[in-house]
DNA sequence: AATGAATGAGGGTTCATTCAT
DNA sequence: CATGAATGAACCCTCATTCAT
C-alpha cells in the first residue's frame, strides 16, 4: 500500500552516503512493480528500460535482476499485478454480501470500474499497453484471460440474479454481461486515447444508461 | 490471408534472381505499410524492426528509409493508413445514400465493424498496438482522435435520424453513439485478447442486442 | 582565378524543366570539383557526401561517379586542383619576368599568398582539411609534397638572387625559404582557426616584418 | 612508441583471460583518450570509428559511451586534452622562474615545441586533424582559440621582457610573437606533411634563426 | 542482499555505389 | 551521357544482462 515511503528512512545517520538498503523480498518486488507501472504510464511500454524503472524505484539495476531475473519477467509480473488488482476489486464487489441491494451493487461496480482508482491514466495506460502486445504474446493473453474469465462468470451470475429478481423477460444474462464488459473496456479506451472527447463523467453516464436500459427497475 | 494484394506480384517469373525493380513511389510506400501491418500483427509493435519489415516487404532497409525517412515515420504513416481505412469505411456506410433504409444501414455498419475485413486479427492487433502506446505518444493520439471525431459525429447524426424516424422517446442520440462506439471497441478488444471466450459470431450478436434495445423497430 | 563562372550558363532556354544536360567532360569535372570545394569549406571534409556535392553542383550522383569513378577519386582530384592552383600561382609570380624588381616581386608573392584570392576561408578550409588527413593518407601527402617541392625550389632561387643582389651576409637562402614558407602556412592556419585573433591585415604585416628583417634593403 | 604509459599495464599476468576490470572513471577516460589519439594519428580523424578506438583501448564500445556519452564528445574531449597538454607545457616554460636566463628560457620553449614530446607524428596528426575540421566546427575552433589566446599572451610578455632587457629597438613584441607562433605551426605542418623535405633538426634550426635575427644577444 | 561498471548483440540510420531506365 | 531509385555494409548508440566488488 504505502509504496514509496522507504525513501524517508533514506537519510542515513552517516552524511549523505548512499547506503545499501536491505529489505524484505516482498517489499522490493512491490517497489519495483510500482515503479514499472509509473514508467509504462509515463513513457509507454516499448520505451521502458531497466535503468528507467530502477532509477524510478530508487534502486540499482542489479537489484531488479536479483528479484525478477529478467526484464521480461518484471513486465509479466507487473501485468499480473495490475490484472489481479483490477479483477479482484471487481469480484469482491460482485460477490459482496455487504451490499445486499443488487441495484446498489451494480452501482458500486460501475463506480469502481470508472471511478478514481481505476481510471487513473496510469493504470489504464498499463492496461492497454499490455493489450497492445497481447496479440503477439501468448503469455500476456493467458494472464489476462485467466483472470478475466472468472470476473466474467461472476458478472454473469450477478446479472442472472438481477434478471430473476426483476423478472426481466427476453434478457440473456450472459450476452448482457459480455456487452457490459466490452462497453467498460471501450470506455476505458476512450478515456485514454481521446480524453478530450470523453470525460469521466460522461463515461459513467453512458455506462449507467446501458444498465438502465437493461434493468430499468434496478437503476434509477 | 493475402489481404494485401500488391504483394502478390512479387513472385518473379525467373527463379530467385534478385533483380533491382524500380517502382513508383506510391507503390513502394504501400508495399512497406502493408509489410509493417503484417509485422506488427505477428510480432507486436515493440518488437518490430526495420530489418523485419523490409524483409517482409522483399526490399532493402535502405529503401524503407528512402521512402519514409525513419522508422518512427513509417510507424506513424502505418497508423494513419489503418485509421483512415477503418474510419472511411464506416463513414461511407453511414452517409451511404445507397442504403435508404436506416435499419439496414445500421446492419451494414455493424457488419463492417465486426465482419471479415476489420476483425481480422491483423488489423486489430495494429489498432490496439497503437492504442497501447497512445498514452505516451501524443502523435498517435492526435491521428486517432482526428479521424475518430468525424466518425463519431456521423454516427450521432445517423442515430438522431433513427430516433426521429422511430419516434423513440427518452433516447439521447449522442450518448447512445458514444456507448455504441465504446461497445464496438470493447468487442474488438475481446476478440483480440480473449478469442477463446468471444467468438466473432457472439460479438455480432452482442452488438445487435445493444442496437435492438435502443431501436427495437429498426432492428429485428 | 575566376573559378566559378560555369554556373552562369545554367539558366536553360526551356522553362524550368530539369533537363538532362549534356556537356563536355572537362566542364563536368570542373563543375564537380568546384562544388566539392564549396562543400568541404562549408561542412568539413569528413561530412562531405556525394549527395551533398552533386546537389551543390546541380547534377545527379550517377554523373559524379561517371566522371570520377569514386568519391575517393573526386576528393583526390579536388586536392590536386587546389594544390596546383595555389602553387602555380606562386611559381608564376616567382619566375615572373614581368616584375623585374626583386623586392616588388617579393611583395607580389606576399600579396598573392595572403591576399583575397587565397585567403578565402573556402580555399584555406580545403587546404587544411587535406593536411589534417595527410598524416594518415600517403596519397594526399604525395600530391602536396610533389607540388610543394617545386615551389620551395623556386622560392630558394628567388631568395638566393636577392641575397646576391643585396649582398646580405650570413643569410642562408634555403633556410630562410623554409622559414618563410612555414610562416605563411602558420598564418593561414591562424586566419582559419582563430580569425578573431588574427586579421588578414595583421597577417600581412607579420609576413612583411619577416621579410624586412631578412632583406632590409628590398622591403620598405 | 608507447608514449601513453597507462596502456602498458594492459598485458595481464594470465594468458588472454578477458576479465572484467573495474577501474576509476578518470583512468578509463584517459585510457580512451589515449587510444583515440593513437587512432587519429594512424587512420585520420575522419576514419576513426568507435569500434577502432575501443579495440585499441582494449575496452568495449559500451564502455566508451558510458564514459563519454557519444563519439562527438569523445573527439571533443580528446582535442581538449591535446590542446591543453601542449599549451600548458608551453606556458609552464614561459612563466618558468626556474630558468632565470631569458635566452635560455627561449631555448627551452623551442625545444619543447619542436622536440621529442610534441613533434611526434602522433600528436601532430591529431593537432592538424582538428584544425582541418575547425573551419566547419565552431566547437573545435573555440577549444583551440581559448587555450591559444592565453599562450599568445604569455609569449608576448616574454618577448617584451627580452626586448626590454636587450634594448632592442624597432621591435614590436606582439607582432613578433604572432610571427613566431605562426612559424612554429608552419614547421609542425611541414614535419607532418613533407617529412622528407623537412627534418626535425632543420625545423629547429629554422626556428632558432628566426629568434636569432630578432634577439641576437640572447640567442647564440 | 545490493551495487553499478562493463559488456556486446542488435537496433536505426547513413551513404558510396550500382544499374535499369 | 545522364539519372536517381535501390542496395546493404558499416556506422553510432542503446540497453538487458553479468559479475567483481
Amino acid at each position: 500500500m504505502t509504496d514509496v515511503p522507504s525513501a524517508a528512512a533514506e537519510v542515513s545517520t552517516d552524511a549523505n552516503t548512499k547506503r545499501r538498503q536491505i529489505r524484505p523480498k516482498a517489499e522490493r518486488r512491490r517497489q519495483l512493480i510500482d515503479a514499472t507501472i509509473r514508467c509504462i504510464a509515463r513513457h509507454g511500454l516499448s520505451s521502458v528500460t531497466m535503468q528507467m524503472v530502477t532509477r524510478e524505484a530508487g534502486l540499482s539495476v542489479g537489484t531488479a535482476n536479483l528479484h525478477f531475473e529478467s526484464k521480461d519477467n518484471l513486465l509479466r509480473e507487473t501485468l499480473r499485478f495490475v490484472a489481479e488488482e483490477y479483477h479482484h476489486g471487481q469480484i469482491k464487489i460482485m460477490e459482496g454480501s455487504d451490499i445486499p441491494d443488487l441495484g446498489k451493487r451494480l452501482d458500486a461496480l460501475l463506480d469502481f470500474q470508472l471511478g478514481r482508482g481505476v481510471t487513473q491514466r496510469q493504470k489504464m495506460s498499463v492496461w492497454f499497453a499490455y493489450y497492445g502486445e497481447a496479440g503477439a504474446r501468448p503469455v500476456y493473453q493467458k494472464i489476462v484471460s485467466t483472470v478475466d474469465r472468472l470476473a466474467a462468470q461472476k458478472l454473469e451470475v450477478l446479472f442472472a440474479s438481477i434478471v430473476l429478481e426483476g423478472g426481466y423477460s427476453g434478457v440473456n444474462a450472459r450476452e448482457l454481461a459480455t456487452g457490459y464488459s466490452a462497453l467498460i473496456d471501450g470506455l476505458h479506451l476512450g478515456l485514454l486515447v481521446t480524453p478530450r472527447e470523453l470525460s469521466k463523467r460522461r463515461a459513467r453516464s453512458v455506462a449507467r444508461d446501458f444498465l438502465r436500459r437493461a434493468f430499468p427497475q434496478h437503476i434509477s
